[in-house]
DNA sequence: CAGTGGTCTAGACCACACT
DNA sequence: GTGTGGTCTAGACCACTGC
């Protein structure tokens, strides 16, 4: 019974089988656990589940791919560790999502320097800006776009605690946010990447930042209310979809007087 | 067969069994991998198998904790994603090193800009100081030491590729590094971490970093051959051992012309 | 109570690295 | 070939959630 050959181990759309591909370069060889995982994927990209539901059972995945609990369990296991979905024992498992998480901001590694764990400090977003123009070659290198195609712009600043600490700008593909406007913005309440989700079907899975020490510049000084010259860390961010498509870049100035990014390695 | 209570598990120091402790509070309920993880945890604390070392076969490993090799297995591959242990197929288990794990600086996240890929400017370490003093409340704090306690201090500087880019204090516990002196840093070759291990059975296993951005005064400017004021990236870390134990506080300014910090989300 | 994820076992076979 | 980690299965039972 045991080590049945992974073969045809779908129902819908194309199965892959056994190793890697037909063309004969490298052996590949890819485990069905990879292979499962693979097409749970495709079902989160394409919509199947969205963004706080639950996904099926285990038992229920391992009968439509026609494999063993433990095999869909070894390839859920990954996603969850990757947090596209999470688990829930006795309830099932979910789509991750980036609203109501109950932890707001999850990307946001800014903390304050006071451990006083009150109620953390609503932040008041303001919307400097919000316009559509071509994507300059830098913009269009990061975001896999051409230069010159239509993308979204959005300048706002982060006041926690009426003290203004964040400055960015954000450039997204104006073709996959296309109703996007300052007061859609301005009316919605938490997360961005939240608002994504619900409105545009886009979900943030994964982003990686460059940091930086920087002086303020005159503009930036006066939207941050500081003096020009004040150090401030420069965060640029490329955030990707599922599949490692980048759908957004931001460039953040953040003041650290009073606050400080919070990583962990290991 | 299936499910054994899990009992006496354990052949050598002191089986922890069932659940939690026994003095009442919350029922807890450990699973017998996690068991498992702490048993080769202190093994791996009290330098049983040593950095680079192999540790014994997951079938022996299994014949010894009287459990069944997939749960060896479950527990080694939760130490293997801690970066504590490193898997090998078809060689073995090994215990992770930060001396030739053929990335140099595994905590290092300053990397050049330009992603030229040449053989990636062997960094030139100058000792300024090192010395002997008792820790003041700041960094005893971090340490989990007591003020008045003995420390040795570390002063140095980073250079890639002739230019001086990192400027760093660092503070150890006195009583875990009898034997350190600036000759035994400068006569070392290799990553810090890899020293430490060899020389005083310390294996740094976590740290937490928290971020600035900072204006460098005179002193640090001079060290660092730039301007007063030019913002640098203050980075401070304290770095932990097997179970959590502070060993080491570093504050480090990077100069970030030509490198950033990278890191990634998610 | 039934349903879901979580743990544990046992055994078979595969892929990889040495010898 | 032998030994190691890696994959896959099948089945049993535990812990948590909600009806």
């Amino acid at each position: 019974m045991a080590q049945t050959p992974p073969s045809f181990a779908d129902t819908e759309p194309a199965a892959p089988a056994t190793t890697g591909g037909a063309s004969g370069a490298a052996p590949a060889f890819s485990p069905l656990y990879q292979q499962i995982k693979g097409l749970i994927l495709n079902s989160l990209r394409l919509g199947e589940w969205k963004p706080g539901e639950p996904i099926p059972s285990e038992f229920d995945l391992a009968a439509r791919f026609r494999v063993s609990q433990g095999t869909v369990r070894k390839a859920v296991d990954e996603l969850a560790a990757d947090n596209l979905l999470v688990r829930r024992q006795g309830k099932g498992t979910f789509v991750a999502t980036h609203a109501a998480q109950h932890i707001r901001y999850r990307f946001l590694k800014l903390v304050p320097d006071a451990t006083v764990r009150d109620r953390e400090a609503p932040a008041t977003r303001t919307i400097v800006e919000c316009r559509r123009l071509r994507a300059n070659a830098d913009v269009a290198r990061a975001l896999n776009l051409r230069s010159g195609d239509p993308v979204l712009q959005v300048r706002r600043v982060l006041a926690f605690a009426e003290r203004p600490t964040i400055l960015e700008d954000i450039w997204l593909p104006g073709s996959s946010f296309k109703g996007l406007t300052a007061e859609r913005l301005r009316e919605h309440d938490g997360p961005m990447y939240a608002l994504f989700e619900t409105e545009f079907g886009v979900r943030m899975v994964r982003a990686e930042e460059k940091i930086r020490a920087v002086a303020a510049d005159a503009q930036q000084a006066e939207l941050l209310r500081v003096s020009p010259g004040v150090p401030l860390l420069s965060v640029e961010r490329i955030a990707f979809t599922y599949h490692d498509v980048p759908m957004e870049l931001r460039r953040g100035l953040y003041l650290t007087d009073s606050h400080h990014y919070r990583n962990e390695l290991s």
